[in-house]
DNA sequence: ATGGTGGGCGCCCCA
């Protein structure tokens, strides 16, 4: 007997702005697991209520005022393993859970979740000159670190805004954009090391490989984001290579670009068969 | 063409 699992990554950018749209989400799509960033919402604050009417009865939050912010709402139960902090700053740019899967294939180990939140880094592509950037670099080489060499081999997923498009169909001009912060070689090199060296899948490119393009943001800046269609890849779901298998569906909820008072991230969606 | 828009918060930070 297996059952389907359904999670949810997106950016929200205001989790009390976009309540709606998070509705509009579960209301279309019911995800099991969504994983948010950009809440922007002291836990105190929370819209709980709402979303517990809605069946996400298990609510994991690392929020503070103003900034950053994640939070995991499940309809699954789950135990929290813990909001890491990092760059010896109280930023709260991860928490993360391991779901209870009994009855399933993970009964034994559980899912764990990792959700994520990476600094985007400024404007200047210079650790000099930009300290935005050099805590960017800083917060990437403690991930590598604490992702370690094969913590992949885990039933592990990590989902989230990375703030780096790794690859050159990940972004609308791979030439323009190379000195662009999100895309820079010193980003993109170290990204795809850390994911290498962890031996963790890249879901979404799993279900479309290069060279078709992925986007999962669009910035607010352009007069027409979709005729412009200026993206880039920035939210990404890695998995353990065990659970290659079970992933049945990846899907990138373009049309939330479009919705009404968007994020300029759109939810991207898998399906696990466990 | 070196802007533009959109959050939270409070007269400016961040994306």
């Amino acid at each position: 007997m297996t059952r389907t699992l359904t999670l949810a990554t997106w950016n929200i950018n205001s989790v009390r702005l976009r309540l709606p749209l998070v509705e509009h989400l579960i209301a279309g799509w019911a995800p099991d697991v969504i994983c948010l960033q950009e809440t922007k919402c002291p836990d105190a604050n929370f819209p709980s209520s709402s979303l517990t009417k809605l069946g996400y009865e298990h609510i994991a939050m690392n929020g503070q005022k103003g900034y950053h912010g994640v939070a995991i709402l499940s309809r699954i139960p789950f135990s929290e393993t813990g909001a890491r902090n990092f760059c010896g700053k109280q930023d709260s740019r991860h928490i993360g859970v391991k779901l209870d899967l009994a009855g399933t294939s993970l009964a034994e180990t559980g899912l764990f979740v990792h959700n994520l939140y990476v600094p985007a880094g400024g404007d200047e592509p210079d650790p000099v000159a930009n300290e935005k950037f050099a805590h960017k670099l800083a917060f990437l080489a403690e991930l590598e670190a604490w992702l370690g060499l094969g913590s992949g081999a885990d039933a592990a997923v990590i989902v989230g805004d990375l703030n780096i498009a790794p690859l050159p169909d990940d972004v609308w001009s791979h030439k323009k954009l190379l000195d662009v912060v999100s895309h820079t070689p010193i980003e993109t090199e170290t990204f795809e090391k850390i994911r290498r060296d962890g031996a963790w899948l890249d879901v979404m490119r799993d279900f479309v490989p290069v060279p078709e393009k992925l986007y999962t943001w669009w910035s607010y800046r352009a007069a027409d984001w979709s005729a412009a269609d200026k993206g880039r890849r920035l939210d990404h779901v890695w998995a353990s290579p065990g659970l290659k298998p079970k992933f049945t569906s990846m899907e990138i909820l373009r049309e939330a670009r479009g919705w009404d008072r968007p994020s300029d991230h759109v939810p991207v969606i898998v399906k696990l068969e466990v």
